[in-house]
RNA sequence: GCGCCCAUGGCUCAGCUGGAUAGAGCGACGGUUUGCGGUACCGUAGGUCGCAGGUUCGAGUCCUGCUGGGCGCACCA
């Protein structure tokens, strides 16, 4: 919509040119925002006042001529205000015009092509396959595949792909966890060391294997045994992972193995090529990355003295193997206490040579788990910790992946299980799926007093002339831009603060404003502003994953 | 010590690439309904935007320093 208020300002710049009111030695970015007070206009524009200093003249005088030109048949109004601001005000049938085109649309109403087709990867979640995704993955889960969602919407071609680090330390961990579990089980007296992973789900583990094996694990040496724990655990680690993302409604492109990096050698590879490249050395036994020559605070280690790989090292790997994949912007959602690794990464793609600026990563910050106000402790150690299952499982899939967005990712977020259950106006989601099972319930009286509703059929709308009616017109138009500018800035948090704003507008009309009358044209009118409502609301919380039931 | 994030009414937060009188919700107080879902609506009170400088026609927004809080600083992942 903005794009149409633009061009109509820059031919009014070039009519100003013509008649020699102008010099315009070079076109200005044309910027047009919302004024303040809705009562100002519709638009505004401060180009009078960027022009200011190249023109040498006031921004008041360059208003005025810019504002005499303005005249156009969509216009009804063009007011200087302030130092230089001009105001527009729009015809209504400019907005009833675009208004049709939004129902037209339906589903789609909010689609662009902003991103012009460019091939995107998002990696998020990417959680260990040593336990259950607790609530911290929660939010990634649900900003990235928001973010995927959004991303799609505007245009870009995009991939979610989950990493499983299936490979190193960590997974023989695992495998000795369960296996020392399994004695126990068996019988045997475990002295449990403090350092393995302590978490109910391991003796779970163990006990299937006991009813899938009975006890012939129980003589053989240790290293006969762990590779099938370390197996074993991780499928059904992973598999519950799985379960958990999909009844959460996050779904992925595809799961890369760790493990399939060595595999296939890319990790040797990716190793003597930077060698080649002379950015690797040794020292003590071990192999570095001389990342501190690309900004990174000192070198880091890839090869152990062990002669194992570190996990940055197979993710240098892995980071080629994006790139050579044709991916052209690769976007990685991690959580804050892995902000140091942010240069070592950015090190690395520039050490390959890559634009650094094709790679972002995306901090989300800790949840803090409330229960009315309190805090909930959450404690890793003791390996008792509010699992996703948990959390979803009290609150709901739609609670917890609102409140999961409803916060820019950068600062930290109270979650409050409490709230998040509660079915009054203090709980967003609800107030926004309220007003969505309201308007529905409106077409079904309508339908009962006899007026049928029917998308496709010719309405006249020149009966809508309330000003709150245009009010709401205005927000429905200015979907498509949140979700374009959601997908630039790479934040959901737009769409959940819009939506609140578009439905808020829409209680106070309605408590105002009958629907369903006697009078049909308007009823239908009233219907057909309604049903571009009840899209734009579909449409919102399709991209936030949250769903907008007709009857609550 | 070094680095990243945050700091906006009592509480939780918005504030788009710097723009007009800094906005919501909750809480507090006071109102609203013979009709479409009152699970709603309307109003009132409440802010030196952590502090101090700087940049500019203009700063909550950008820069520098400081204070406070969170998180990191492994041959762990």
């Amino acid at each position: 919509m903005k794009t149409a208020i633009k061009k109509i300002i820059h031919d009014a710049l070039e009519k100003a040119q013509q008649a020699g009111e102008l010099e315009l030695s070079s076109f200005p970015d044309i910027v047009v925002e919302n004024p303040k007070d809705e009562k100002m206009g519709d638009f505004s524009t401060n180009v009078a006042m960027t022009l200011a200093r190249s023109e040498r003249k006031s921004p008041k005088v360059i208003a005025e001529s810019v504002a005499r030109y303005l005249k156009n048949g969509e216009l009804s109004q063009a007011e200087i205000a302030g130092p230089g601001f001009i105001n527009i005000k729009m015809s209504q049938e400019f907005f009833l015009e675009r208004l049709r085109n939004a129902v037209a649309q339906g589903e789609d109403f909010g689609q662009s092509d902003a991103g012009q087709g460019t091939k995107v990867l998002i990696e998020f979640v990417s959680a260990n396959p040593t336990g259950p995704l607790h609530v911290g993955h929660g939010r990634g889960a649900a900003v990235g595949d928001a973010l995927a969602r959004i991303l799609k919407k505007s245009g870009y071609d995009l991939s979610a792909e989950y990493y499983i680090n299936d490979v190193g330390n960590q997974m023989n961990f695992l495998g000795r966890s369960t296996w020392l579990r399994y004695r126990e089980l068996l019988g045997e007296r475990i002295e449990f060391p403090e350092d393995h992973y302590r978490g109910e789900y391991i003796k779970d583990i163990a006990g299937q294997i006991i009813d899938l094996k009975g006890d012939e694990f129980i003589n053989k040496p240790e290293d006969e045994c762990i590779p099938f724990f370390r197996k074993f655990a991780k499928d059904n680690i992973l598999e519950g992972i799985k379960k958990d993302l999909s009844e959460f409604r996050v779904t992925f492109d595809n799961w890369f193995s760790e493990e399939s990096l060595y595999e296939d050698k890319s990790v040797e590879k990716a190793v003597e090529w930077l060698r080649g490249e002379g950015h690797i050395y040794e020292k003590d036994g071990a192999v570095w990355l001389k990342s501190s020559a690309f900004d990174d605070d000192k070198d880091r280690v890839i090869v152990k003295q062990t002669g194992e790989r570190t996990y940055f090292c197979s993710d240098i790997a892995y980071h080629q193997n994006k790139i050579n994949r044709g991916f052209k912007k690769l976007i990685n959602l991690m959580g804050a206490d892995h902000h140091g690794y942010v240069p070592r990464m950015a090190a690395v793609l520039e050490a390959m040579g890559y634009d650094k600026n094709i790679f972002k990563i995306l901090l989300v910050q800790f949840v803090s788990l409330l229960r009315a106000g309190e805090k909930v402790s959450m404690s890793t150690r003791s390996g008792e910790f509010e699992t996703l299952a948990d959390v979803v499982s009290e609150v709901g899939v739609d609670a917890a992946r609102y409140f999961f967005l409803m916060r820019s990712s950068d600062t930290h977020l109270d979650f409050d299980l409490e709230l998040a259950k509660k079915e009054t106006p203090d709980n967003p989601v609800f107030y926004i799926q309220y007003a969505h099972a309201r308007i529905c319930s409106i077409f079904r009286t309508a339908e009962e007093n006899g007026v049928a509703w029917d998308r496709s059929a010719d309405v006249d709308l020149s009966r809508l002339i309330e000003e709150e009616e245009f009010a709401i017109i205005r927000a429905i138009l200015a979907f498509p831009e949140i979700v374009e500018k959601s997908a630039k800035a790479l934040e959901v948090h737009r769409t959940s603060h819009y939506l609140l704003d578009l439905v808020s507008r829409f209680h106070g009309y309605y408590s105002r404003h009958r629907v369903v009358s006697d009078d049909k044209s308007l009823t239908l009118a009233r219907l057909f502003l309604l049903d571009a409502l009840r899209i734009t609301i579909r449409n919102g919380f399709e991209l936030m994953g949250i769903s907008s039931p007709e009857k609550m």
